[in-house]
DNA sequence: GCCAACGTTGGC
DNA sequence: GCCAACGTTGGC
């Protein structure tokens, strides 16, 4: 079992898209490392910390779980589509992605706040110049978020 | 809108 | 394989 931060854009997917959705592809991941996050780590039932980015307020917005294995990205053949990747073939499809279940929609745990929480200081999306968009978490990590978004 | 940080591209 | 140029991310 790992964990994990994934980060959304409210505009695009906000925890209560999700939580209306009931489950959704994790479409347009474009990094390699986060794709191999996905592709060879995460296994089914993985914990998903739902972080909003770039955004009003920035921060851990809801708890999920990874859904499926990882499997083709269909909008990398889409060229109608932001994710469009004129580069990626059908019979080597460059981008998979997994899909994600709403497990419950918390109290914002605001960037500023977990900023200045000690027990997650060593959080890789906390990182100088983290972009990331997919970053493992550590079981203390997980714990330590749990206790703070389930506080007061 | 700014800009620091980082990833990717492509010429050599 | 190096590295300059360029593009993107994402907080502020």
């Amino acid at each position: 079992m790992n964990y994990w931060l994934m980060k959304s854009e409210p505009d695009e997917a906000s925890i209560l898209d999700l939580q209306r959705a009931g489950t959704l592809p994790w479409t347009g991941v474009r990094n390699y490392q986060a794709r191999n996050f996905m592709r060879d780590d995460m296994q089914l039932g993985d914990g998903v910390l739902f972080y909003h980015s770039s955004c009003p307020e920035p921060g851990i917005a809801g708890l999920a779980e990874v859904s499926s294995a990882a499997y083709t990205d269909a909008t990398q053949f889409d060229p109608a589509s932001p994710y469009f990747d004129a580069k990626s073939k059908p019979d080597t499809p460059r981008w998979v992605h997994v899909d994600v279940r709403w497990r419950e929609t918390t109290r914002l745990l605001s960037l500023k706040e977990m900023r200045e929480a000690p027990e997650l200081a060593s959080m890789r999306v906390l990182e100088r110049g983290s972009r990331l968009s997919i970053t493992p978490v550590t079981p203390a990590e997980w714990q330590a978020v749990l206790k703070r978004l389930h506080a007061a």
